[in-house]
Formats: structure tokens, C-alpha cells, sequence
DNA sequence: TATTAAATTTAGACAAGTCTAAAATAGTAT
DNA sequence: ATACTATTTTAGACTTGTCTAAATTTAATA
């Protein structure tokens, strides 16, 4: 149906324009595909043709309901996946992203539902990003970063927006895990870091950019 | 490092080459792939170029010590994936073939160690067939076709060499699963038919297109 | 408004893998 | 040994996805 190229490329659209909103620009698109623009307006054509996207030349490019449809599927097989690997096989949350780039390929509709059921239908991956149902709607909605939090009020890890390892595993040396929940004790007037204070009690200082990388939900819990 | 069109001639070769031993012909090679002979020519030149193939022009080919590896390594994967279908997501035996011909090209040494630990280290695939260890190496050694066993001596079913959706769908009809323990009690004079008994006693008959691809063990159990 | 700069698209080329049709080789039969 | 046939290889072309360099369009500046 569709080539491991082309997959690539709509999930990619999808993720830029979530957070850019609007139309996408070929520059950005080939930044983040990691090639050049030539080759962006290459594909574009293509993707046109197949009605995945709207494009008109110079005039930017965005999903059609089918593309949105795609991309959403891909995501769903890339985070059942993650979280696959380390619920079930044990990989720890930063080693997971390029295995699940190439699982989030293969094609057979049963085994991606198998999965989900194997798995117990679950909202969320490793990082906290929801998984689409097998309808390709999200049951839940996503976090507000921890930096436009107030202060003071229990907040529960639930996500995170960056997935380098190299954050991973500042978020792990900081044993920051999604489901922990914590408390905005104060924030610096200087530099915007954090002093966080865990359900253990434990104090941590974060800095300004870790905080906008940190997903979390307010928490109505015990005490 | 490979492509998955590589990975899968030289899988190709070395399933020809345990059946018909000595060096594989263009056509045969042409004819299991699905294409032309043309095709398989341009391949084999890049295959002897990466040093996977021994190969002179008109005179056949084989596989050189660096390319059993890499064919042992694909059917490693593509072997543990199926168990893991049947055995974990539920899925039927004539099912996984296709799904695993995807998934035994997801290049990652970690992956399928983990797979192989979590499924404790199978010898044999939901077909039967030898499942290498992590240094490729069979702890198992194949089994034999129920066409040239001895009558009234307690076989083991371990495996099929047709591994078709419809034959497997056949052996499913007539209860016969991997593991049953059977007893051949006549071969018919004239096409070689076989009246089989099973361990709870039923009778089965088969042709003996079926029992060439019935592989067995003989069994030395409790009665 | 004219000029300049930035973004985007086109032109032309390349590698991988495939195909058909034609040429070369090996093997077999007279 | 010669002729025929089956097999294999080459020649030339096509598709997909990529690239660099040049041309085009849009946007911003003077
Ligand atoms: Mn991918
Ligand atoms: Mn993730
Ligand atoms: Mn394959
Ligand atoms: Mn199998």
C-alpha cells in the first residue's frame, strides 16, 4: 500500500503541524526528515497524488482525513510497540524509539489489535504519549508541560516531550518516572528553575528547559 | 548493513540449497523468489560483491560462510517471531508465515535476544522447524518425513515441510498438531496411503502426498 | 516600486531493484 | 562435429527515492 518512505514522511507532517498548527513549511519538513527540500517537493508530489495531503505549490501543504487517518496509525503501531518492549521485554524507556521505527511498519491489522488486547488496551506509551484506540481516537488527553504549572499543587508525571536517551536518562539519574507525583515548591525569579519535591519527600532542582520537557496532570490522590 | 531484498535471496538460497544440495541454478533461484532470471542475475553480482555468495558466471553459486550466518540469523528471527504470534498473541500456525516474513528483517541483536529469553529459548518453531540458538547454532536436529518411517513404531508429529495455509489448515481438520503421538499401521499397496492411529485411538487416513510432508520423531514414552 | 533575500520548485543525475528482449554459453542429440 | 535447445547473462529501460545546482516564486527591504 504504502512505502516505509511514505509513512515516514505523513507521520512526520502530523507531528509538525500538532505543534505548529497551520500549514508546514518544505524546509521544516526536510529538517526534520533529516533530507533536503528538492526532495520534500519530490514527495509532496507524490503524497498529493495518493490524497494524503493537500498541496498546492509554494502555497505549503497540510494532512487530508486520510493522511490524519495514516499518520494515526503509524503512531498507534509505533507506541504499542515502545511500550511492548518494555513492559513485556524488559528495554528501559530510552532505548526504545529506534526499534519501534521500524516495527511501526509492519502491516497486518490483526496483529496491531492482538497487541493492543495482549497489552490490555493501554492509553499511554513508555513516555506518556497516548496511544490511538483501534477506532484511531485518543481516550485521553495530553499533559500540560510542568513549566505552566502552579505552584504548590500535586502533579502527576505522565509524559514527556522530549525523547532523546540523553533525557531519558537525566529524567532516570533524577528518579523523575512517569507516576510519580510531585509538588512546584518554588521557582527561581532569576532563571526559571524548579525546587520539586517528590512523594518521598526528596528534593530536586530542575532546570527551566528540563521543565519544559516534563509532561504532568494535576493529581487528585490520597492526602 | 543489508537490504531486506538481500536478506531475502540469501534466505532463499540457503533453503534451496538444504534441499537439493550442491550449487542452485538462476532459474530455481528465479522461480522461489518470484521473478525473473535476468533479475537474479543482477543480484547475484552484488551478492558476490558483499562477499555473500560464492559465485562464477554460468557456473551456479553458494553461500559463503558470511552468508549461511546472515541466512541463519534472518530464519533465527523469522522462527522466533512465529512462536511468538502462536504463542503470546494467539495467533493460528497458518497465520504467522507472512507477518513473520515481515518482522525477521527488524535489525536489532538486543530485540531478539529479549524475544528469544522471553519465549525461554524455544528449539522449534509452531511449525516445527529448528529455531537456531544465539551463536546459530541448531540444538535440534530435524526430524523425518512420516512417508519413510517404519510401520507400527510410536512416532511424535515435530514439524510439516509444506508450510501453506491449506496443508496446515488439512492437519488442523484431522486433529493432527505437533507433539500428537501417532502410530502408522498400514501403508496401502497401491498409492501408499496410510491408515495412522492416534494416542486416544482415532483413525486417520492420509495420502501419501501428505505423510512426504509430515515430519516425525520416534517416540519413547510411557506407552 | 525596485531590489534583494529566502523559500521553494525544477532540471538533470544517480543507485537499487526490477523488467523484456536479445546475445552468449553449456549441454544434448543427431 | 554440427545443430538444436535450455539456461544464463547482458543491454537497455523503468520506478522510487535521493542528491546538487539552477531557476522560479514569494516576501521583505530600501
Ligand atoms: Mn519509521
Ligand atoms: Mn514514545
Ligand atoms: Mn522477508
Ligand atoms: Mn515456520
Amino acid at each position: 500500500m504504502n512505502t516505509f518512505t511514505e509513512e515516514n514522511y505523513i507521520k512526520a507532517i502530523y507531528q509538525l503541524s500538532e505543534r505548529n498548527a497551520a500549514s508546514i513549511s518544505t524546509n521544516a519538513l526536510a529538517e526534520q526528515m533529516n533530507t533536503r527540500a528538492a526532495s520534500v517537493t519530490d514527495m509532496l508530489k507524490k503524497l498529493a497524488l495518493k490524497k494524503l495531503i493537500n498541496y498546492q505549490p509554494y502555497q505549503g501543504f497540510n494532512l487530508t482525513s486520510k493522511g490524519r487517518k495514516l499518520a494515526l496509525h503509524v503512531l498507534r503501531k509505533h507506541r504499542l510497540w515502545e511500550l511492548f518492549l518494555v513492559d513485556t521485554l524488559n528495554f528501559s524507556w530510552d532505548e526504545v524509539h529506534d526499534i519501534a521505527e521500524q516495527l511501526e511498519h509492519i502491516n497486518s491489522p490483526k496483529l496491531v489489535d492482538r497487541l493492543d488486547a495482549f497489552l490490555d488496551f493501554p492509553e499511554a506509551d513508555p513516555h506518556g504519549d497516548p496511544i490511538p484506540d483501534e477506532n484511531l481516537v485518543f481516550r485521553t488527553k495530553r499533559a500540560q508541560r510542568l513549566c505552566d504549572m502552579k505552584i504548590l499543587q500535586p502533579l502527576r508525571i505522565s509524559g514527556v516531550m522530549d525523547h532523546s536517551p540523553l533525557f531519558l536518562k537525566f529524567m532516570a539519574q533524577h528518579q523523575l518516572q512517569l507516576g510519580e507525583v510531585i509538588l512546584i515548591e518554588d521557582v527561581n525569579g532569576y532563571d526559571a528553575s524548579m525546587r520539586i519535591k517528590t512523594s518521598s519527600d526528596r528534593i530536586v532542582f530542575i532546570s527551566a528547559t528540563a521543565a519544559q520537557n516534563i509532561l504532568t496532570r494535576p493529581h487528585h490522590g490520597s492526602k
